[in-house]
DNA sequence: TTTAGCACTCGCGAGTTGTGAGTGCTAATT
DNA sequence: AATTAGCACTCACAACTCGCGAGTGCTAAA
């Protein structure tokens, strides 16, 4: 199932001529648009054997061609050159990036922010997850009788906390026992390994009466269990909206509806793989293409290692009509959240692809610098 | 400028027809719905009286007639009668925010969440602003050499934190010190009040080096001046998609463009005045109705009061074809946020009124309960 | 004051037609 | 064998017409 190098340059001129015009593609603006030197009835041969593979649609007889998701694919995987991002750009984003930031959460809002800006599409970056991560300390603080706020510091370097009740007749000296009872026990374990018992079994290790600890404990464990919580920041959800293909509000209202989902959404992005299957295939140079038509393909070379889903590869069921480019970034070796676009399947891969990359590079630095206390300039403080 | 009872009873039955069908309302449907003892043409004469005074308008000659923002202003002030939401409605949301709820922004999310599916409208829910409150404390927690959390504790019961990075050399005793000496410099005093120039006197009550206490005055400075942002929160935005008036796909980007600068519209609602001009004029018993054109009215019988800003006189440039009712809730006496609905002029008041006031109540009372450490049930812990 | 009657308006949907960009097929050309 | 000119055909789309229906305002009679 091969193409040749005239095949393979049809089906790019296609979809980036579809990419840009939003208008089935027909063989003679091709010729005129991409200065072929064959006439119009050879391509439209090669269009037909084209459609024949699957890689081509017609979405009437005597309309031009469209892509299929196949074509998308084999454009994605074997077609696309992926430039870097202009220096000029590149800084722009570095350096909103790097402005007075000095939460993760803020970080992550403003990448999202600045993706969906840059591609003109809607971006979902998600919270990274810490179920690996390992509790370094837990601490409480006394703010009135019977409040408390709990304070958990995980291996990473992230700090989550959370606001709870305890007992009234219990004491800033008292509090601070469980607590580090509750630390000592604990401290060392990932968070998938902590449970309601090894947390009460940790707390059991102090002079004061159950029914004291009981409730303290079982907060201890409910801060510890919500500092892996799931979040999804989104944004620019409007801007899909200008796209041709969601000028019918049924679809844009479908598309927005399956997007606030938060729960939905985050769940399946936080089960998306990489690691999948990364046979770059015996395709070189534009010489020749090969897919079996169902791999999803990813880029692992460390670093600029993303993701494309494409119509129906996408498993939510308001998405099909979207691509969604997804990457990870990183906290400390393990943890790490993701960085998503989603656009119609026509959108432009290449501007996403270099703009995702860039930020989640930005991100992992940036993330570096906030855990190893560096400034702004990359300077120690 | 009075209408007589008639007139009042033909502006109601158009403004509650073309809510329910969004098509221009013409004097024949109208006699044959809603059974008036006078004939077609009888109707249409005062129809066409009511459009002189500026109550209706047309869309072209010879449609029917569509209410205008007088007119809606008209309705929702004089012949709107609120009902309050069925028991069992009301049941289903006041459990839906009880459970499992122990942080305010959990409580109002899920406020933003239940309006905005009980209405089928989109909802926006404004985070309490704080600056009227007083500090009560201020607790520096070292998390690791080099790096510390401010805790922030406000009059109102309310905690925030922040992660921030220390000069390495500070230890744990001496970060307690500056915390403390800053305590007891600006407790007491309204965050409103607090400078830069006060926390760095009260930070200097201390015998640590300046060149120490420097960088934690600043960041406890930035600390206590972030507690009171604004957040907002919106829920079912996609729900808008689903009316008539935003079949336009212009239209629907134009207002999610808008609802999506969350600055902007934070800074919009928290302006927003509910005691405005509450002259509730001498109408009565739908008798007569008195509209000087430009005020807005408010309820002000404390528990529902509400606000109603419909069309034009909402300043927002994406959200002029809306209507947009609001109300305050409270933690403590004084601090307050607001929770809104907004949806098409043609909006169903009467049912969104009723369930704004309702959530509203529940979140104040639920409040209530968080601070006083009650449980769901009603009960001490 | 109300209403019947009437001429008038105008959006809308259905039907018609022309145009243009596209197609596939075949036969001639390279 | 690959390419291409030529040609008949297809089909979405926009423009136009036309009739219908629901609405209007006005006038004169009840």
């Amino acid at each position: 199932m091969g193409l040749n190098a005239r095949k393979n340059l049809i089906l790019k001129s296609v979809v980036d001529d579809y990419i840009g015009t939003a208008e089935p593609v027909g063989s003679k603006s091709l010729v005129n648009k991409y200065s072929f030197n064959v006439s119009p009835a050879t391509i439209r041969n090669e269009m037909a054997e084209l459609e024949e593979l699957g890689y081509l649609e017609q979405p009437h007889t005597s309309a031009g061609r469209v892509p299929s998701d196949k074509g998308y694919r084999a454009y994605v995987d074997h077609l696309l050159q992926v430039e870097d991002l202009p220096q000029k750009e590149a800084e722009v984003i570095r350096s909103y990036l790097r402005e007075n930031m000095d939460e993760v959460t803020q970080l992550i809002r403003r990448a999202a922010s600045v993706l969906s800006e840059k591609t003109d599409y809607t971006s979902l970056v998600l919270s990274p997850q810490y179920r690996k991560s390992h509790l370094k300390q837990i601490k409480m603080l006394m703010i009135e009788p019977g409040r408390a706020l709990v304070v958990v510091v995980l291996s990473a370097g992230v700090v989550k906390d959370r606001l709870v009740r305890i007992p009234e007749m219990l004491d800033a000296q008292q509090l601070m026992q469980v607590a580090s009872a509750i630390e000592d026990g604990l401290s060392g374990m990932t968070l998938d390994d902590i449970t309601l018992v090894t947390v009460a079994a940790a707390a059991r290790h102090t002079p004061l009466p159950e029914s004291l600890i009981n409730q303290v404990m079982y907060e201890a464990y409910l801060s510890i269990k919500q500092a892996d919580q799931l979040d999804l920041y989104l944004d620019g959800s409007h801007r899909l909206l200008a796209q041709p293909e969601f000028q019918d509000v049924r679809k844009a209202h479908d598309f927005l509806e399956t997007l606030n989902r938060d729960k939905l959404v985050a769940g399946y992005m936080s089960e998306l793989k990489e690691d999948q299957d990364i046979s770059h295939s015996d395709y070189e140079n534009n010489e020749e293409l090969v897919n079996n038509g169902t791999h999803i393909k990813c880029h692992a070379a460390d670093d600029p290692a993303y993701m494309v889903r494409i119509g129906q590869e996408i498993l939510l069921d308001g998405l099909k009509e979207c691509s969604f480019i997804t990457t990870s970034y990183k906290i400390g070796d393990t943890v790490a959240g993701k960085i998503g676009v989603i656009g119609p399947k026509r959108m432009a891969y290449g501007k996403v692809i270099s703009h995702i990359n860039f930020v989640k590079m930005t991100v992992n630095e940036q993330i570096r610098r906030l855990a190893n206390g560096e400034d702004e300039n990359g300077g120690i403080v």
